[in-house]
RNA sequence: GGCGACGUAGCCAAGCGGUAAGGCAGAAGUCUGCAAAACUUCUAUGCACCAGUUCAAAUCUGGUCGUCGCCUCCA
């Protein structure tokens, strides 16, 4: 039985489908303007741990990302000076058209999607490409009465929504209180969230825009989640996933605008992500600490360990990101690889092994942590006590070809989750006879040395070994 | 100022009222150097601090201190 913190409830549920054995999941994907970084993978990796376990749990899974590729203003506010187009920022900065900044990141993303081993998506919708999806739904909020119109554009009446706030855990009195925003006289409330944005004013410029029944503009940037979901995956999801920043105002307002216009529950299991942080400071394109997948690959690590430290962190902690964590991730990926090695090099016997009740216990103890909201540390743990169990067997010399199998296919199924294990029997490299006839000499040139315990010269010729192919272990 | 999360060994981390899982690092050993793998054993009388509830508290309550996040674009 599945269960999945909620953060809308902020409580652990019990998961229940909305359609018995199919899982709907709509994830906030990118905004294509400048690279993605490790952190914004964090959260997508998310995703994809919940989306394998749900299927590796036997549930049909349809995934939605959506890319965000319309230029969003930073501040919906004229008086702020602050506010600028990340896009067409973007597009001055590198000498290129906005969409042409919007599908080369987008492309950078897909890659890196690809070197996470993420999962593909159902779809990738974009923005772009449902301007009339999200028109509609301003027609829908506009037959509402929630809506209205300024001379800078049309915005949702958030005192229309009595539970706008819940999900971020604010009362509309301790938002107003709290308010650092500054107010924009046109709107009723400064909380009030734009749906269609004119040209007008410094968006007189606007690039990307759009005809509507309020003018020439641009959508409002929470509008296009509600639209792309309800498009996809109709008006109540089982899943949507995020960052933890996206949860005040995007997703509040994402509810706000989606329960109106269809009159029925949006979401019901809300998952966040919370932030990888560097030195205690969370990883941010704002902040300027951060790192890109390649960045990451181009010190030296492989893309597994930097995918195994995000899926095997708890994703409700924050995970402070550094080289001993894909160090150690490396160590533990090798760790199960080399397991694999030895069962597959293992000579099977006609026995009797109790290998089968080691692998359904190790399996309930997985499952048992994996149920209780993703609990990846307990999950974990019982891999290990599994693999050490297994090995004593084999060192016993009592493992059956039907175990042999067994743990393979165990093994297989764990991957269906971890996706770095690797099943290619390792070979002996093949030499050629005059090489074997060098090998052979330089062994029992080594040999010679460590019986004079002229360890210098014997360490000299183990190197030209390895750089050979040829693996040394010293044994008695 | 408002809202929220967290503080368990050198590091990562489980635990959700019954007496501290697991991993990394470290130590000793199986083993005549060193390195690698595996295995065995060891490594927190204590869970930020102070009170309280209880037969029993890392776990519940109140307070204190500290760290971080959200409240403006960010996963």
């Amino acid at each position: 039985m599945l269960q999945i913190y909620n953060s809308l409830t902020k409580k652990k549920e019990v998961f229940k489908s909305v359609e018995e054995g199919k899982v709907s999941i709509y994830t906030c994907g990118p905004t294509v303007y400048s690279s993605s970084h490790v952190g914004n993978f964090s959260a997508f990796l998310m995703a994809d741990l919940l989306v394998r376990y749900l299927k590796y749990k036997g549930f049909e899974v349809k995934w939605i990302m959506n890319i965000t590729d319309v230029g969003h203003l930073t501040d919906d506010n004229e008086l702020s000076d602050s506010g600028e187009d990340k896009m067409e920022a973007a597009s001055k900065k590198e000498n290129k058209t906005v969409w042409e900044i919007a599908r080369h990141y987008e492309d950078l993303f897909m890659k890196d999607l690809k070197t996470l081993k993420i999962l593909p998506a159902f779809k990738y919708p974009r923005a772009t490409e449902h301007i009339e999806e999200m028109i509609d739904m301003i027609k829908l909020l506009d037959e509402k009465g929630v809506i209205y119109e300024t001379s800078d554009g049309v915005y949702f009446d958030i005192s229309k929504f009595k539970d706008y706030g819940k999900l971020s855990g604010n009362s509309l009195e301790a938002l107003q209180a709290g308010a650092r925003v500054e107010v924009n006289e046109d709107k009723k409330s400064p909380f009030d969230f734009a749906l269609w944005k004119k040209l007008t004013g410094k968006n007189e410029d606007h690039i990307m825009k759009w005809d509507s029944p309020w003018g020439t503009g641009f959508p409002g940037w929470h509008l296009e989640c509600s639209a792309m979901s309800k498009k996809y995956l109709g008006e109540t999801l089982d899943f949507h996933t995020g960052g933890e920043d996206n949860k005040f105002p995007h997703h509040e307002s994402e509810i706000a605008q989606s329960e109106t216009a269809n009159g029925k529950k949006f979401v019901n299991y809300w998952m966040h992500k919370s932030h990888i942080v560097l030195n205690d400071e969370k990883m941010s394109k704002s902040l300027g600490n951060f790192f890109t997948v390649q960045d990451v690959m181009n010190k030296g690590f492989s893309a597994d360990s930097i995918r195994f430290t995000f899926i095997t962190a708890h994703y409700r902690s924050k995970l402070n990101f550094n080289e001993d964590q894909l160090n150690e991730s490396q160590k533990t990926i090798d760790k199960f690889n080399d397991f694999i090695q030895t069962v597959l090099k293992v000579n099977t016997s006609d026995c009797e092994d109790e290998t089968a009740s080691i692998i359904k216990s190790a399996k309930q103890q997985f499952e048992k942590g994996m149920d209780d909201d993703l609990n990846m540390s307990v999950a974990l743990a019982s891999l290990f006590g599994f693999m050490k169990s297994i090995r004593k067997n084999i060192e016993s010399g009592n493992v059956s070809k039907e175990s042999k199998t067994a743990v393979l296919d165990f093994m297989k199924e764990l991957n269906s989750i971890f996706e770095v294990f690797d099943f290619d029997e390792k070979k002996e490299k093949e030499f050629s006879k005059d090489e074997q006839d060098v090998i052979n000499k330089l062994i029992e040139k080594r040999n010679k040395f460590r019986a004079e315990k002229n360890w210098a010269e014997a360490d000299k010729i183990r190197e030209e070994l390895i750089r050979m192919g040829v693996n040394i272990a010293d044994k008695k």
